[in-house]
DNA sequence: GGAAATTCATTCGTATGCAAATGATATCAA
DNA sequence: TTGATATCATTTGCATACGAATGAATTTCC
């Protein structure tokens, strides 16, 4: 019987293992595909947007004028990254920074004339980009993931 | 009438606007919001590595030996990402490059043996994050979760 | 009132993520 | 066989994303 067991051991070797752990079925790694798949269907739609700046433009048009720090918890973005997006909507004329009177800390961010009619002329295209990025589920499955999703955001 | 009528005219303009399209509802703004608690639940428990090195090192424990390009398309990188993820495992001795005898054009990667021992020792770890990620979830709500996110990625 | 803690904003460094351009090699097809 | 295509990898440029450090201003609390 020990001869019969090295062989089958010796077979056992070449044979590939066994992986119980796959990364394709882990939430993270369907997560990020997801995200990606949704920022490319973004992308062919608003092309001279990014999603955060739209975030940033959609937030203004429903908040007005804010503090930048404060614009940048309403969108789930820490300071570091929202300046930068907030200086690049600023170079495109799309917001104006002002001082706040009374606390020197802060940085007001508001929408331009200009800013305001490219948010208002995008939100269209954005309900698209919606519908597009659901478009695999049902609209009873849509509501399901809706209220699972939020759960785990 | 024409007197009430421009009264209730200048009381609206001061009312709040009503927006019908809620940045803080799209399934793209959730979908970012959701990935990054993932990304910081994988931070903290496993701090010296990211998301996408890991799935790195976790798909060639599955795979063996591939192309990076290869690689790319199994972990969902395009081919400038995995470039710079692939660079940083090898700096930190992770995983080992060769050349492909035939196919001149490829660079196989490998894990080495410090590689493997890492990936082994980091899955307990990953099993918890998944875990962790999902916890908000009942178990009949993460399966019904999963099968709806697959659709979408 | 004043020291300590907090908040706001900026900067730096590192790591994705992707489009576009480039060069080397391989494959396909006339 | 060779010319057109396609594939693999690299590089550049731009845009998030975030930790950590810093400085200025404000708030807290004794």
């Amino acid at each position: 019987m020990s001869g019969e067991d090295n062989l089958l051991k010796l077979v056992e070797v070449e044979e590939p293992e066994e992986h119980d752990y796959l990364l394709q079925e882990q939430v993270g790694f369907i997560l990020r595909k997801a995200h990606q798949r949704h920022v490319s269907i973004f992308a062919a739609h608003i092309g001279d947007l990014t999603p955060p700046q739209f975030a940033a433009l959609a937030k203004l048009r429903d908040v007005g004028e804010t503090s930048q720090n404060q614009l940048g918890t309403l969108i789930a973005m820490d300071a570091a990254t929202v300046k930068g997006v907030i200086d690049r909507l600023k170079a495109r004329g799309l917001v104006e920074l002002s001082k706040h009177e009374i606390d020197k800390r802060r940085l007001l961010v508001n929408l331009t004339a200009e800013g305001r009619d490219a948010i208002e002329r995008l939100i269209p295209l954005a309900r698209e980009i919606t519908r597009e990025t659901l478009a695999p589920l049902s609209a009873k499955e849509i509501a399901t993931f809706m209220k699972l999703l939020a759960k785990l955001a």
